[in-house]
DNA sequence: ACTAGTGAGTAGGAAATCCAAACTCACCAT
DNA sequence: ATGGTGAGTTTGGATTTCCTACTCACTAGT
């Protein structure tokens, strides 16, 4: 069964195969933003208008949008976050904050949040048993499957046994 | 590369401009598990290794990835996250839990991160003000650039610069 | 010295995707 | 009747990706 060339089964991966596709966060930003036209999607998203439409087949099918008629009469439709895409939100929130950090000089952030409780939203990665901010250095990973290392990063963990 | 007109500007968008090409954040995962060398990530990540050496030089021009030698005599290398890299993890511990909740029946996980708090973590993104977890109904979204619609059907909120 | 093996890539062409503009189709407004 | 809008689909060419094989530098075994 398994050929010599398995890559390795992942969360990350899996959720990527659906929603790592050029745009399709992008069209997910908009429609949490409340723009769910199709042509406010290209307008805002800059994409193909035949990608666009592939990518959001693709992610109605997946369950994270649906497609909804605004209009009867002249049959018009928007594209909304259902709840699998709402919980997607986080992602974008987390990435939003890496970029405004690292790929802007200071403050020019062409989009600011506002949490309810009044503050600009500065989201944070906890552990929700503990509350904690989570660090690199706090996490160790268990991978199930079998065969696989994960070296830890400078423990010396000399487990290079992989039978092929 | 042909940048096609990006008409939102916007910290999502740039981020995946470095790090949402294909394979990109298989990369990180697996330089954050500790797995840095070009024969690891191409078994681990199922990449062509064209494409994966593609990937690395971008995110090695980027600031995410530094490339150190792990041996001087056979010029052995390895793959490593900077900081700026070591801050995308909270981006793919968030994936990885969605990916668990909506991709996978049960508790099939194929991967469980252990915090230093002795549990398995369980990712939460929250306000770092006040340190609600984050839900879509309690954000507001102040775009900057002009001429840009936030357009709430309900929400038609005068989007009022933020309170300084 | 002569193989074989490994780690880190390059090279080349087929296959898949992407892109922009033009086109459709249905409806509404003048 | 003409024009406009929303929501896509078609078309055909430009890019990317994929995959196999190849290189290059070094080491280990005999």
């Amino acid at each position: 069964m398994a050929a010599p060339k398995d890559p390795r089964p992942c969360s990350i991966a899996d959720a990527l195969a659906l929603v790592g596709e050029k745009y399709s966060l992008l069209v997910l930003r908009e429609v949490c933003l409340g723009n769910g036209r199709f042509d406010q999607l290209v307008r805002n998203i800059g994409a193909p208008r035949d990608v666009l439409a592939t990518r959001l087949r693709r992610l109605v099918d997946a369950g994270i949008l649906e497609k909804s008629a605004y209009s009867e009469r002249p049959q018009r439709f928007e594209y909304r976050p259902t709840t699998a895409g709402l919980e997607l939100e986080p992602v974008l929130l987390t990435l939003m904050a890496w970029g405004d950090r690292h790929l802007r000089k200071d403050d020019d952030r062409p989009m600011v949040i506002e949490h309810i409780c009044g503050h600009e939203l500065l989201p944070a990665v906890t552990c929700s048993v503990c509350g904690d901010t989570v660090q690199h250095e706090d996490l160790t990973a268990h991978p199930q499957a079998p065969g696989w290392t994960v070296a830890g990063p400078a423990e010396a963990k000399p487990s290079q046994t992989v039978p092929s």
